[in-house]
DNA sequence: GTGAAAGCGCTAACAC
DNA sequence: GTGTTAGCGCTTTCAC
């Protein structure tokens, strides 16, 4: 019970507890090789007795082999991430493998740093969001000689494997559904993050796709910081009130789409049919809602599975595509009118 | 630029790159010791040519020091983690000490699990969620040798320190806010979770606290799975047809609670005076809904801040206080009468 | 089925 | 200011 002081107990204190040599012990802790029944039963017990926990540290430089993935992800507050990683989590747990996160809060200086920091741990393998880094992070990505998935987004080059959808391609996809279903002054809410790419490249496509028919933007805003609920709302009356013109409203995402819908709701607006609106994301909150607000779902559980399980075929040596394009559904839910 | 297959760069490569001894080159990359300017320079230049990232394996297992902190929470899902997290990572980002996390899913033999796997990598700490552990990770958890930060909750006995809030307290106070406005047939909504021992204080606090005045709970709910705004709708509209003499409802978290309140907006109800609400959380989302639902703000963000202050003063040897209780306030937002 | 020796890539401690 | 030596606690490899 009581250790003596700092030093923590190693395989050594097994080895002498259990009178087996330290090399069995670490056979039996390991289940490798052929241990004899009555040996193994003295070792677990013994390690058992002390509270032996192995030195993964000197495991690892020891067998060269670490059996960490660095996860880098910008974020944990908006809802997206978390499901990711749920998603990764849920097919490494059937694998030796283990998921280590860090969050570079959108900051490319900061997913350099984390990236260096959890790649200096030699992990067996990197999963990380979006195809934009900085030059030295992609030299160390491609000098790290492990595999590399990027997730998210498939529009631009990877460093290695690309898990994701095309943003642009949603964007115009949104685009069309909404002309198609006769609106023709469209105001854009979204967020100001000149760092988001996957937020830039739906909002290109989507004003790509709108020029292609002959239709601009009539209005557009955009907000940082803050409740995104609270934000959707506060725009969306700025905006109709400077336009009242304004028959749809796309929002880079379902949360500010919610914030307006209440707020439109509550002013009595005729949804869809005196305005419609939509937002992105899919998130499950949306089920609660009074009305179901358009959006598209961004895939994010199956990004997660999907890379996890890429990364997991890699490790083995086998040989994946290197580029898994998902494809994202319109949902119109009430708030786009359907044709 | 090519790198021979497999095998990474190490210290030995920047030493005959650069012409300095191994142990010099170890020197200038972890700013120790005096070295000068033009070796330093030298170094520097080598191993940024050769794109050399540093082996934290065989540093820590050298030095015996890892700067990571094992920081093990029940889930990443639903808003309050996350923001833990937030404020944890505020402050560990100004030391030399990173964060690492592991997700238990409210399982304890998960949580011991993932307890083990990372105390093997031995942490310079532990934060974790909850005081309630299995008896094994509380033995390894006392063996570590190293500083245990409990957070969220200081209702019940710590391994070694806590930081957090009584969730019992929270759930009486919120009782006598309740009773002192007038209500009396009270109904509570939960969440199915004989696991989330805080949200099991909160309701032992708060029928305490009512019986005390001689009420009872009137009607009680409690849902698993599914989008919380959805459950929160459904619930409410269920526990009304049953019992619509029902005066408040009680949500064990802001998100049902939130549910609830759009749908009795819609239903028309005249809140908080023919029914009151409340949730426990004070999360952000709350300030775009149409009303301000009553809550308790439970500290989240302070708790991290706190949580890593404490560990940082441990860390570097100083003897901070075992126990940080913080005190969550009331917000009446405006489904709690004022009296 | 078990053990002994060597070494993973670094750093502490000490010498110069 | 710089270099040398001896491990850190394991696992690999090979011998028995």
């Amino acid at each position: 019970m009581a250790n003596d002081e700092k030093r923590s107990l190693t395989l050594r204190d097994v080895s002498e507890a259990s009178g087996v040599s330290e090399m069995t012990v670490s056979r039996v802790l390991r289940n490798r090789g052929d241990v004899s029944n009555a040996t193994r039963e003295r070792v677990l017990r013994a390690a058992k007795d002390l509270g032996y926990v192995p030195n993964k540290i000197a495991g690892a430089l020891a067998s060269q082999r670490v059996n960490l993935v660095a996860v880098i992800i910008p974020s944990l507050s908006n809802m997206v991430f978390p499901e990711v990683l749920g998603g990764i989590s849920q097919v490494l747990e059937n694998t030796e493998l283990q998921p280590v996160v860090g969050v570079t809060d959108y900051l490319p200086e900061k997913e350099e740093k984390v990236l260096y920091e959890m790649l200096s741990w030699r992990p067996s393998g990197v999963i990380i969001a979006g195809l934009e880094h900085t030059e030295a992070a992609r030299a160390m990505l491609n000098a790290s000689g492990i595999p590399v998935i990027e997730i998210m987004d498939v529009d631009g080059k990877a460093v290695d494997t690309m898990v994701g959808i095309s943003h642009r391609r949603a964007g115009r996809e949104m685009a069309k559904a909404i002309l198609k279903a006769g609106y023709r002054n469209i105001g854009f809410l979204g967020t100001k993050m000149p760092l988001d790419h996957r937020a830039r490249k739906r909002f290109e496509g989507f004003t790509e796709a709108l020029a292609k028919n002959g239709v601009e933007i009539a209005e557009r805003e955009f907000y940082s910081g803050g409740s995104a609920l609270a934000k959707g709302r506060e725009m969306t009356e700025a905006m109709l009130k400077r336009n009242p013109e304004l028959d749809f409203l796309y929002y880079s995402n379902d949360m500010i789409g919610a914030g307006g819908l209440l707020w439109l709701l509550e002013k009595g607006y005729d949804i869809p049919g005196e305005i419609g609106l939509a937002g992105f994301n899919g998130v499950e909150l949306l089920q609660g809602l009074p009305r179901h607000l358009a959006t598209m779902d961004a895939c994010r559980r199956e990004i997660g599975t999907k890379a996890a399980e890429v990364l997991w075929a890699r490790v083995q040596g086998e040989d994946p595509d290197m580029i898994h394009e998902l494809v994202p559904k319109i949902s119109f839910g009430d708030t786009l009118k359907r044709r």
